[in-house]
DNA sequence: TTGTAAGCGTTATCAT
DNA sequence: ATGATAACGCTTACAA
């Protein structure tokens, strides 16, 4: 069974002491140059590689950091994770990535086990069915750096990293005013979300700019309780039973974009003939295939890159640090081509 | 700073010793049942968790598994990694996803990461730019247990668990040419994985048995070296330029199936009726939105779960490992009705 | 410059 | 049944 060299040995094999090799080692004390590179040389050559589990009792710090999101399976969520690891990687951390899939216990659960196991700092995107913030308030207050991102809690003092949702959904929502629609829906997230309030204020603070009325029967909510397309499916046939048919639908998410747009065609409904859609979306399958769908895309990567080094910054401050920071990135609107439109695929 | 509470300090509260307090709390060795009970409810009262850093320094295990993909932006690997998460959680290991994004030497790097953090265990499916298995092959000598699933190597004897890829081949390439083709082009990964070999070999199996000749020029390799989809594009561009022009594409994965089909859109070409399409993949979306689409689809998440119910034995087991196993899941061929081709979805 | 020894939080092996 | 002690691999005052 796998029995790695440890600092001992090389200490017997040199006839040195364990300190005087930890101190070539790490190269923090004064020490000959002779030894320190005859103990460089000897553990190179027989691949010393430190125990960092040892290490990390030592020091109380794992070097490593936790990061909770609902589902990798998403477009959001894996751009912003590859930029975290792309920060974390350059900076000497390593990245430990759990997932809650939407449920409160899961996240309670992940929380709590990486945090038992040291990591130094945590990344979070809050579950859709989270009221309840206890399991990171204990922890914050106890002192351990995290950031949050996309999904945050309002009731948390820390850094947070978020897109500008009420722009990107009043831009979106302009666009559809914009280009002829009056009658636009809104199909959203969980209104537990924070990404949920902000989009809704901003797509009614575009709807209120031209004087359009917020009718409450083109809100739909679906906080993916159950199979998210099914959700999709009942919400949108919900909307075009309505006697007052909607004639534009504002799409909050990735996922409620595919669903909403494949349920239309399910339909036979033509977009944007028949209804006009603009969604938030970081898929670029959905798009490849809809080219009527007018798009808000977050800067994913970039999001993840900033928490990562506010979170590393914290981790790494000595003082205690009491100003807390909320950087908000623009999200683009990309409009496609009307002579794109009426495009057959087959 | 943070500072959990330790054996010590229940130890100290309560008038008893270190050891005590440990058995109280594993329960292992013969102890008063009231000494037990005041232990363990003093624990659970000031919230006492274990530090699993200086367990694992102790039992010299970590509990957790390492994972290495390249990507987790795929559905596929998503997939796989729900999959491996189920079993792990459920079996007290925490898993610890890295990813390659198809490089060499961030595979090695994250390998020897993972090991030096002492990870009990590794799943691993190689990146498209691995041919040197030295960094696994050294681990592997060592002792460290780890399974192979999906792009596995064939030069290291372990356990390794992959879809039937041969078959799921030959059932697409065989529907193809049920359905009327004759020029099937195949266009794939890097010649470096071993589905693609597999793949391969059950294209050109499938061809043999209808005695369709095999021609080289339909065969085209995208090894992901730059932006994936400029190189499809150029393969596909390369194929429709043939004299021979194909009259169907079988494409091997879920990544290349989408640019294909979007290459292909650009150009106007209708699928089925100008060209069919067979592909293996994984993703919903372009499903939903290419209904004349035949897909092979792999089990994923079913190849996660197998693929860490083997590690954990290997880790558990006493006794050194000898019989290495290959466990070969079935694909599900996924036939679309040609009544819904030809649909106008925009 | 180098060695000795204590300590990080646990668990296991002795005694008692 | 419980306590003292050593050990896991490493770092770091302190002594030499």
């Amino acid at each position: 069974m796998y029995q790695p060299i440890t600092i001992k040995d090389i200490a017997k094999a040199l006839g040195l002491s364990t300190s005087t090799v930890s101190r070539a080692l790490t190269d923090r004390y004064e020490i000959s140059v002779e030894t320190k590179k005859l103990v460089l040389e000897y553990a190179e050559k027989i691949g010393y590689q430190p125990n960092p589990i040892a290490q990390s009792l030592k020091e109380r710090r794992s070097h490593s950091i936790g990061v909770v999101v609902c589902e990798v399976a998403n477009n959001y969520f894996s751009q912003a994770i590859n930029g975290i690891e792309s920060i974390a990687y350059s900076r000497g951390y390593h990245v430990i990535i759990t997932q809650t899939h939407e449920s409160f216990d899961r996240e309670v659960v992940n929380v709590q086990h990486m945090a038992s196991r040291g990591v130094d700092g945590l990344l979070i995107s809050l579950s859709s069915e989270t009221n309840d913030l206890n399991h990171l308030t204990t922890l914050h207050e106890k002192g351990l750096p995290m950031v949050f991102f996309d999904r945050v809690a309002n009731d948390i003092e820390t850094h947070k990293v978020i897109a500008d949702n009420y722009r990107g959904a009043f831009d979106a929502t302009e666009h559809l005013i914009k280009t002829g629609s009056r009658r636009i829906a809104h199909l959203t997230n969980s209104p537990n979300l924070s990404i949920t309030a902000e989009r809704l204020d901003g797509f009614k603070a575009a709807l209120a700019k031209y004087d359009v009325p917020f009718n409450p029967d083109y809100l739909k909510h679906c906080d993916h309780g159950g199979m998210i397309q099914d959700e999709v499916e009942i919400a949108v046939n919900q909307l075009l039973a309505l006697s007052d048919r909607p004639d534009a639908i504002f799409i909050a998410s990735d996922r409620l974009s595919t669903g909403c747009l494949y349920t239309l065609k399910k339909h036979g409904i033509k977009v944007p003939a028949d209804i006009a859609i603009a969604g938030f979306t970081n898929s670029d399958v959905a798009e490849l295939f809809n080219p009527a769908l007018t798009t808000v895309r977050q800067p994913a990567f970039k999001i993840g890159q900033i928490a990562t080094e506010m979170l590393i910054q914290l981790i790494e401050s000595k003082y205690p640090v009491t100003e807390f920071e909320t950087r908000k990135l623009d999200t683009e609107l990309i409009i496609r081509e009307s002579s794109e439109h009426h495009v057959t695929i087959t």
